[in-house]
DNA sequence: CTTTTTCCGTAACATTTGTTACAGGCAGCA
DNA sequence: TGCTGCCTGTAACAAATGTTACGGAAAAAG
């Protein structure tokens, strides 16, 4: 039931003794999710750590008008909500689903404060997490606000390897699906990608 | 010529013994820059922290092929870059111009990495700073990848106060100046903003 | 006061992407 | 085999934004 959370990378090195004292002593939940379920809520307050056990989720994202994109995709081990519990806005900025059922172990903010300041090596890893999310942030940002659609599809399959599920790729790339086709078939004919077996890839 | 960095929310209620000490002790350099000025370039190796103590700057993020657009701007005091330097990349995702004559502190990471590690509240401080930034790009995604053209204009008036300049707000919104005056015109049409001395505003 | 520069509004047209609709392929199933 | 559901390709049209160009207003410079 329990999992080895020093696995995921935010605990690598850590000192045993120090966590299990102070998680060992939190009023933490460690919960089961079904394909679909939503774990978190874009806008609701976020005061507690998630560490992803078990399971795939999706991160996304939906604007007032409705209209909806998967910012990210993670998969355990790893570490959610990182960036977003000590900030001063203190709210979800996506919404996190299952795409797989899973297991999340929901730790407070003050126990992980509280680790972060007595073992240094887990400061530095979560430095290490929040700043690479920043990063992502960035990239993410660079390629909607800069990119055309097709630079988009070429960085998506450097990334994540073949296009293979269209509706699911259109969603991250956030366009329409005809849209995403369309591009696709003139990447193809300017032979900057082909269709192989596991999907468009490139060459 | 130096600057109070008490005044910069990332010290504030820092213990300036230890501040002093581990600054004394670094080879951190305090630079003067002018207008227009490239304090730091996209792409290139970020290993320092920036203390910005005197004057403003834009952080512009540029494409492959171009294209470009200012994601924020900056005033004295603050820092900046403080959520590349402990990434795994470890470049800087944006380009970073002086706005206007500018003084800036820049201290070496592993300064910043014994400060943190040595003084709470600072470590705190730290935390605060780089969640908010990453909220801050969370929202400015949602913006370019959600938002139509219409409500960026609005959430940048809500976030900015009034469009004087059509130039500048151009390019901090990622579109066109001319297709911007038009996105005014229309939303002044449908009642959303009027025109005052101060620019464009919302009612 | 005149000249020059900069910025703004606007129009015509091009390009990109969204929307809607429909047909075909393919797997699962009765 | 035929039925059903899901995914893909594609076409026609709509909507949003980019591009280019030009004239005028306002500000800065002389």
């Amino acid at each position: 039931m329990d999992c080895d959370i020093y696995e995921i990378p935010l605990f690598r090195g850590a000192d045993r003794k120090v966590l299990e004292e102070i998680l060992g002593g939190s009023p933490g939940r460690y919960d089961a999710y079904g394909k679909g379920d939503i774990i978190a809520m874009q806008g609701y307050p976020c005061r507690s750590l998630y560490l992803l056990c078990k399971g795939s989720v999706y991160a996304r994202m939906i604007s007032e008008e409705g209209k909806e994109f998967t910012l990210d995709t993670l998969s355990a081990p790893e570490v959610l909500a990182s960036s977003f519990i000590f900030s001063t806005v203190g709210t979800f900025p996506v919404t996190i689903i299952a795409s797989t059922p899973c297991e999340i172990w929901i730790v407070g903010k003050e126990s992980i404060r509280k680790i972060i300041e007595t073992d240094k090596k887990v400061l530095n890893n979560y430095l290490t997490v929040i700043s690479d999310h920043s990063m992502f942030l960035s990239r993410r940002l660079n390629e909607f606000a800069l990119q055309t659609l097709s630079s988009r599809i070429v960085s998506y399959i450097e990334h994540n390897g073949a296009i293979g599920n269209l509706q699911e790729a259109a969603f991250i790339l956030g366009v329409a699906r005809p849209s995403l086709s369309r591009a696709l078939a003139q990447l193809v004919s300017q032979g900057v990608l082909r269709k192989s077996d596991k999907g468009y890839v490139t060459g």
